[in-house]
DNA sequence: GTCGTGACTAGCC
DNA sequence: CGGCTAGCCACGA
């Protein structure tokens, strides 16, 4: 694995249950807000896929994007975290957003 | 070292 | 509002 997706995946445990995440966020977070490609791609090649909650990672809007276990899955993770899918769609999305902590300047 | 792809995003028609 | 194109970063061949 590479030190990128080490970060990725680093940053998706810092999401709580019930929380999500936009792939802009975690990229912001690891230091490279326009690596957002890059996030899904580790997200995807995740190892540690139990280990790292890449479900609570959507993309903009609340869109939920995709998921290699099948979005259907997604979705439904999702709602067990309390998570309200709508249509390929987080419902109240900008209530259940998690921000990352600014650990930037 | 170069080309192509991908769980993305924003802009244009 | 919906679909398509271009740009972006990182990884694999």
């Amino acid at each position: 694995m590479t030190l990128f997706q080490e970060k990725v995946w680093k940053a998706l445990q810092e999401i709580p249950r019930g929380k999500v995440s936009t792939y802009q966020d975690v990229a912001k977070a690891i230091g490279s807000p326009q690596a957002y490609r890059a996030v899904g791609h580790a997200c995807n090649q995740n190892p540690f896929a139990p280990r790292v909650p890449c479900h609570r990672v959507v993309a903009s809007g609340g869109k939920i994007g995709g998921f290699a276990n099948g979005l259907r899955a997604k979705i439904k993770i999702l709602q067990q975290e309390n998570v309200r899918v709508k249509n390929g769609q987080i419902v109240d999305f900008e209530s259940k957003h998690f921000i990352f902590k600014p650990t930037k300047k």
